[in-house]
DNA sequence: ACGTTAATTAACATAATAGATAAATAATGG
DNA sequence: CCATTATTTATCTATTATGTTAATTAACGT
């Protein structure tokens, strides 16, 4: 898994987290209806290219557009390394949720 | 949770990742103690202050010691994140399981 | 007090990001 | 064909990130 630190850097920009969210919550869009309004076209482009080769993204050609969708491996990938340290916590001690319902 | 991407990015980044997985499966530690052997340690040290300004560690003092440890809010907000597009898809298509079934 | 240990901050070099504008590619609809 | 639409690639610039060495801060043991 050294897919983990590009997967967690290819989020750690707003407008890409931006990204992810609405094709997570609407399911494939092209890059047109992605368009964020704060940046131009080709920085979008950009950030696509950054998801892409992270692994979070696939692109589908559809005539002159780019539609995009989650690989849902990457989400998987973020839910199985939290879940791993849930996991251990819960086995060795509960220290998590000790901790959390401290932090609370 | 403006906080997301800023926790993305500090994960995003191998050492540092790396840092925080030492410090959940071994608890607190010591900056002398989580040293890696491939950087400095005035490098290390400006890691643990990403981690520190994006809320994901705590600094405790101890005599000359600075001793590190994971706040588990930072893991829960990812949890809570990847949680919350899993049942989301899970209430309203099993999107997300099929979407895996289909990519195992 | 003094040298040692632990770690950080300062100053600097270089590489990687992110954004802009302009140009290119490619499919569409007259 | 030709103009339009959709999107990317090229180029350039500014900012941020990351690493180094040197200097600083602070506590320890003797």
């Amino acid at each position: 898994m050294p897919q983990l630190p590009t997967t967690f850097a290819a989020l750690g920009n707003a407008t890409r987290l931006a990204i992810v969210e609405r094709l997570l919550a609407e399911g494939e869009l092209s890059a047109g209806e992605l368009q964020a309004d704060h940046i131009t076209a080709p920085a979008m482009s950009r950030h696509f290219k950054v998801l892409r080769e992270a692994g979070i993204v696939v692109q589908r050609v559809d005539a002159q557009r780019r539609l995009y969708a989650v690989k849902p491996e990457a989400v998987q990938e973020i839910s199985d390394w939290v879940l791993n340290f849930r996991e251990f916590w819960a086995g060795s001690l509960d220290r998590l949720d000790a901790a959390l319902k401290g932090a609370k």
